[in-house]
DNA sequence: AATTATAAGTGTGTATTTTACATTTCCAAA
DNA sequence: TTTGGAAATGTAAAATACACACTTATAATT
């Protein structure tokens, strides 16, 4: 049995990102209109192809680099998704990535230039190729991960409200959760820190913004936590 | 901004396969001495190259199957590997899968004859490229998993021991348990049929065999439990 | 026939975690 | 001063997880 590395196929190589917002109501992807064919004019995931020079993290960068104007994303690789004629124009396999972000960090203006867009999950249309089936694994992947680390640090802005927080988890985990056991459980993890600045806006009382401490965020997420809804 | 496929780069695509084996005492890899350049005569996963007309999960099984004889193997993806210089000899990438068999199923001679052996986890030699890693993250995904899903089926005899598949998690989760808490919580899930049968090779009161109840394994499976450490 | 050696088999009380659940407080606006 | 509306707060009951040690069945030995 003898290899010969030049005897075998070389594929194509695209990398699509999945790219969740949160706008302290409903957990958004970011979706851009194609302005190529085939299938110019519909929705898609923001993507494009693997260089010869670059490793997957790298193209995923890059990719949304370009499309969106967004820089020094962290993203993780979800899935290679391979079907033989997922792309009608020729074969071609994908990469999936996906990344958490506070929508209000990015650039509006930079966005619609580059024809993106936020949708809700459950509002986004119907995506070109096999990019519906991506986004439905990177929610239970983004799912899975929510309860075995703290989420919430890429998505809220610096300063929140319990009840925005609440509010993710539950757009994350599709579930109404209790008030009182969510302050609980949110307290168990020592990662917030309560600030004696209130948010007026949401009702007359007021509401206590928080923080969170990164260095305790990040062990928790290095270390793993149980949040069991 | 106008995308041309045909401009962009194409790349060799290699599929890795990390197998899991249980021999009633060790969790194992199947490992295979590389016969071609580069790096001939070293250890390595199964690997082969993708084909243009094949998916990934078929790339996998016709990979595995050519170099062990092993068919039908149900494996998952793990990751997509693409460091620059993973392959010293020309630029690939390589996703990685993993699957987990039952050692005796499997014709030792069959084995041999591709001059593929196994390995206990703990004494595996080191592996070319990055095949290291592939491995260490494949132990982390299956123990991931054997908390989240029951496990075993594929690694187990047909009839095996309450003994035999603790010894099985504890290999696993690399950690002993209590024998008692670990029946317990076995019994809880619901998904063994004790037999009348009993083993009498590791006892002079030999122990009772066990099957999998199939159905409520799948069920399990399918739902997801925890099996708390 | 009796003894011995060995792994198999078995249960409970305690601690921890999770859940369900309702009232009071604060403040702006009227 | 009153009112409306979201924010804030605690506890008891239930379920789950954990720690832990002695008895039993049988083959092998004497």
């Amino acid at each position: 049995m003898l290899n010969n590395y030049n005897a075998e196929d070389k594929v194509l190589l695209a990398v699509d990102c999945i790219i969740f917002g949160f706008d302290q109501e409903d957990l958004k992807i970011l979706l851009i209109k194609r302005d190529f064919e085939p299938e110019k004019g519909k929705w898609s995931l923001i993507g494009g192809f693997l260089k010869m020079t670059e490793t997957l993290d790298d193209a995923a960068n890059r990719i949304l680099y370009h499309l969106t104007g967004f820089d020094k994303i962290y993203m993780e690789q979800l899935y290679n998704f391979s079907k033989i004629d997922r792309d009608p124009a020729e074969r071609t396999l994908s990469v999936a990535y996906y990344a958490l972000i506070n929508i209000e960090d990015h650039d509006e203006k930079l966005i619609e230039q580059y024809s993106a867009k936020w949708f809700s999950i459950d509002e986004a249309p119907s995506l070109i190729f096999d990019h519906n089936q991506m986004v439905q694994k990177a929610i239970l992947r983004l799912r899975r991960r929510a309860i075995s680390k703290p989420i919430g640090f890429e998505l809220l802005p610096e300063k929140f409200t319990m009840r925005q927080l609440q509010k993710l988890y539950e757009s994350i985990l599709d579930e109404e959760l209790d008030k009182r056991n969510f302050i609980n459980k949110i307290n168990a993890l020592d990662i917030l820190v309560k600030l004696e600045e209130k948010d007026m806006t949401s009702s007359r009382k007021g509401s206590y913004l928080y923080q969170f401490d990164k260095e305790k965020y990040d062990r928790n997420v290095e270390d793993g936590i149980t949040f069991k809804i």
